[in-house]
DNA sequence: AATTATGTTGACGTTGACGTCAACGTCAGA
DNA sequence: TCTGACGTTGACGTCAACGTCAACATAATT
């Protein structure tokens, strides 16, 4: 199997237009092949695509996207790899950073459930909602 | 106490501009009382902030954050409660969906790490990188 | 031969989230 | 009194991430 796909199968795929993943390609986050003037998506463009957009609901940037992507590239020529790690850790900590808000955030809205759910006590509370 | 903090008071502890803080204003995300022209804050608006500075880090936009705040506002007030539930669950879900992506992300991340530490294998790997 | 589906490259438009002025008020301190 | 430091309201600028054309090519169908 050498599976291709073209631009209309992954934006059908990913519930995303076509433009997007030309500018997604404009951007370096793509690099299809060309049959003619046609573009030709291999399994390792799908892939990330898929890490792509994974990292867009995530709050992350193009650029920044880019820049792992980098990451994992110069890992597969090999190079200095004190720098890759580093750099891949200031990654690691931006998602944790994340996993840790959700967490929070998660908290706070089983706080907000209950209290919702107990039958809205009219307790005076002055409330940004949850805590601070 | 009665604690209020100045516009500045407030950039200055979350290190974003004045600028941002009025456009959350503008936004409906914060409604500081004034003193003359003079904003300020109260310990309400601060965990407000706290709360939208965090669901921004998430890829939340200001306007999700509008909406996720007024249905705080109206759970106070009280109203129909099974409304305000379900729309909490979609909150909750795309929390959630972000949980999913980075427990994934972080897991690409390990397996990128100790490929990189394995002294790079040149073993032939087309690879987006990690797995699909 | 004409239509339809799918693709291409510009290039300008839009939206969100602010940045960056300008022009002005207010008040404490030298 | 004058200079900062801090605040205000416009209003235009910017940048990212696409949307939305137009104008065209190619290939398969009818």
């Amino acid at each position: 199997m050498d599976t291709v796909y073209t631009i209309s199968e992954l934006a059908k795929e990913f519930q995303i237009t076509t433009r997007a993943i030309r500018h997604y390609e404009d951007e370096g986050l793509l690099s299809p092949r060309r049959e003619g003037a046609n573009r030709l998506f291999s399994v390792r463009d799908r892939a990330r695509l898929k890490i792509a957009l994974r990292g867009k609901r995530l709050g992350f940037s193009l650029a920044e996207l880019r820049e792992l992507f980098d990451l994992y590239d110069k890992a597969q020529e090999g190079g200095p790899v004190e720098l890759l790690l580093q750099k891949l850790a200031r990654h690691r900590d931006a998602l944790e950073q994340r996993a840790s808000d959700i967490a929070v955030m998660l908290t706070e809205f089983e706080f907000f459930e209950t209290q919702c759910r107990k039958g809205l006590s009219r307790t005076g509370r002055n409330a940004a909602s949850p805590k601070t």
